[in-house]
DNA sequence: TTTACATACAACCATCTAGTTGTATGATTG
DNA sequence: CAATCATACAACTAGATGGTTGTATGTAAA
């Protein structure tokens, strides 16, 4: 078990902590986009949408293939789901505990509503 | 719709892509520990220790109860669902544009297996 | 009140980040 | 081949991050 390694989930996580990587990755999502159609919809350099795509693409949400002068993103659903199952799991480690607090006040349960 | 603000995200990935932060969370699920407790667990200094509860806290994934003289960090379950539910959103996104697409591949079929 | 423990916070430092501009490489078109 | 468009990458900057040590505050116990 445990197959998911920190290093990869760092990147994951720190690769969806920007707004604009986000919205890139809803962008292309499905379809694909090329990343100078991309980099026309935000308000900063080509330079600096590329260097995102490079950080989701190194996280493993967003791969590029060459369709002739154009590389194009895609995004991957993989990883999200690994994150999401990573927080899932998480979450049971929390259930899991506030179950064992119940279970304890089961145990000493005498009368109460 | 969309009560999700992109700050709130931000800042919610932002606290979770370290790995010292995600094990704070697991340890403090649930039962609750002091800072100092949480500090004894990890090789770095009370202070360090204290700013990860810090970022947690901003994010709203850990709050703090006083008990006598130490405070008590909790985990809160809730902003993980945001997370969740945002990141099936992300998912949902990308399943709808295939699903478009493949509505298109239909509308066009004509005796593919 | 003094002592001690738990926490908070400021100042500092090395490294990383997100943006910039400029230049080089690759593929397409004339 | 030359010209052009799409991409990649290097170098730089301001500001954030993750760690350190040191000091101040708050609460409990002697």
């Amino acid at each position: 078990m445990k197959a998911v390694l920190d290093d990869e989930v760092d990147a994951l996580f720190h690769a969806l902590a920007d707004r604009t990587r986000r919205d890139i990755v809803r962008r292309v999502a499905g379809e694909g986009l090329s990343v100078s159609d991309l980099a026309a919809g935000y308000d900063m350099s080509f330079a600096a949408v590329q260097k995102h795509v490079a950080v989701l693409e190194r996280a493993g949400l967003v791969t590029k293939r060459r369709a002739g002068k154009r590389q194009i993103a895609h995004a991957e659903v993989g990883p999200l789901r690994t994150i999401r199952s990573m927080l899932a799991e998480l979450e049971d480690h929390w259930v899991e505990r506030v179950q064992r607090i119940d279970d304890l006040l089961a145990g000493h349960e005498q009368a109460g509503s």
